[in-house]
DNA sequence: GTCTATGCTTTGCGTTACAAAGCAATTCAA
DNA sequence: TTGAATTGCTTTGTAACGCAAAGCATAGAC
């Protein structure tokens, strides 16, 4: 017999940092998008995030891929530019995200008071048999 | 005149996000860490963070070769067995990282409060002409 | 018209994460 | 003692990925 095959033992896992958010670009992307409910043209994500064109475009298309964000060309007098906008399955997915953020954040703080180094072994179930 | 070359304005670039540390597995190994100051044995690593053996040891590579983990070798009767601790330095770029992760979150959730679509347009500076 | 600037796209390359396979030390059975 | 099986890592191969440089097309200035 082997390890009973119980699976719950990887408090630090984090599964759910999903690898499309979980990478700066476009978690920058995602952050801005979220704080910009009408959307963000390509330009304005570029200065907002600090990426070069390419490196953008890229973001954006994988984004849109896998269904985080919409682009549209909009035509307004002049030459067309890209809006990207965040969709809603797209914030849902990143509020999810957030929530392992959090708990990430929660677990280290759990430690900032350093010196007493021994009175935090509760998260680690004894393993031993 | 054109934004007047002002630098500051990439509010959403994280720059202080880490590659090393901005990674779902060494982000776990070193939450785990951090949380056990005693340091943890390549097993427990390996399932606290639910790691395959050769994923762990390459992470485990890459902190060390980034000094932010020591590796040492304990013969405790048995076989010796690899034993990880988080280094001083690499405590300090954790807490640091976590910073900037606390900004993300707060950045995000800034917005949670949905409906309200128009009144948090203060991040982004005018930006046309 | 040509020239320059803007707004993206595409291409190419180095890096990286990941899993499968490998290997050495230990323990156990007979 | 000697195989076989388990444990504890290491090494290797590959596909994916991020990134920047180069490319391209449209718009406006002249």
């Amino acid at each position: 017999m082997k390890t009973t095959n119980s699976k719950p033992a990887a408090p630090f896992a984090y599964e759910g940092l999903d690898r499309v958010i979980h990478e700066r670009a476009r978690l920058s992307v995602l952050t801005s998008l979220m704080t910009h409910p009408n959307g963000l043209s390509f330009v304005e994500l570029k200065q907002l995030c600090a990426l070069t064109d390419g490196n953008l475009a890229r973001h954006l298309q994988v984004l849109e891929e896998d269904n985080m964000v919409r682009l549209t060309k909009e035509a307004d007098g002049g030459r067309a530019q890209t809006t990207a906008r965040i969709t809603a399955s797209g914030r849902r997915r990143y509020l999810e995200y957030l929530t392992i953020l959090e708990q990430v954040v929660r677990d280290a703080a759990s430690v900032n008071h350093e010196g007493e180094e021994n009175q935090l072994r509760r998260k680690l179930t004894p393993l031993n048999t």
